[in-house]
DNA sequence: AGCGATGTTCGCCG
DNA sequence: TCGGCGAACATCGC
């Protein structure tokens, strides 16, 4: 389940379970999640260990000694931690196995996700044109982003080119928390409603975090709980609309959320 | 049993 | 050149 929130959390998991561990050996179970050669993916992993971790909206990058392992999660990617002798997870696509009897499982069951290695973390972010990481982002930082961009707000939350990390659930939640359309369009903004979307940016995720992704257990007041086909607004009772836009379908209030 | 899904990418069009 | 759109990717769960 992973917008940057769920990536966050992942990267917290990782490195509580799988830093500075030798790597004996890699089980590659489905070679389509690679971007590379699996000869020469495993060759340059095989007998390093991962040293830190860092995350850039949903990439998740893993540096060792020559490079670093990049883990995107598509749509429906995990990671898990478990004893080597046990039976590994269901949909398990690479396990990385360490010397203390431990494996990673990257978990994918759509192959949506994929892993890659490069040597350079930056050039490899610039390639994907990946904005400001929506949750470490300055002020300043999204202002240049907000600049450099038009078009519906929406669209410009999921675009990861905009700034990276915010996915199709959290930037419903956004919106709404912010009191925006998901189709008002960014060049129409007046400054209060610019500083609004980023201050609710960094809320929303920060709050994503806190709850471990659970949207269960979300407050009453929030959109997430009521992302469905005929529910109606938290605040006010109207009947949520539903865009469809980027191949995405939202939800938004007509009344709270300022056309 | 068909449809929808927390993502990205690419080609087409205006 | 940029933004919007739709399809493609793969597969499971409801």
């Amino acid at each position: 389940m992973p917008e940057l929130p769920e990536v966050e959390l992942y990267k917290r998991y990782f490195d509580s379970t799988s830093l500075n561990q030798e790597i004996v050996d890699i089980f590659i179970r489905d070679e389509r999640i690679l971007k590379m050669d699996p000869e020469i993916f495993k060759k340059k992993l095989v007998g390093k260990r991962f040293l830190s971790t860092n995350r850039h909206g949903k990439y998740l990058f893993i540096k060792f000694k020559s490079g670093y392992l990049v883990l995107h999660f598509g749509m429906s990617g995990d990671l898990e931690y478990f004893d080597s002798s046990e039976e590994e997870p269901r949909f398990s696509k690479i396990i990385f196995q360490f010397n203390n009897g431990y494996s990673l499982a990257y978990i994918s069951i759509r192959i949506f996700g994929w892993a890659d290695l490069t040597e350079d973390r930056e050039e490899y972010i610039t390639k994907k044109k990946l904005g400001p990481d929506a949750y470490k982002m300055t002020k300043q930082e999204y202002l240049e982003a907000v600049a450099r961009r038009s078009g519906i707000l929406k669209n410009l939350l999921l675009n990861q080119e905009f700034i990276a990390g915010v996915g199709n659930v959290y930037s419903d939640e956004i919106l709404f928390k912010a009191k925006l359309s998901p189709k008002r369009k960014m060049a129409d903004l007046i400054e209060e409603e610019i500083t609004a979307l980023f201050t609710q940016i960094k809320a929303v995720l920060k709050y994503g975090i806190k709850k471990k992704g659970d949207w269960s257990s979300y407050p009453k007041d929030s959109l997430i709980p009521h992302r469905k086909k005929e529910n109606s607004c938290p605040l006010c009772g109207t009947t949520l609309l539903r865009i469809e836009t980027s191949g995405r379908r939202g939800f938004y209030c007509p009344k709270c959320q300022k056309e």
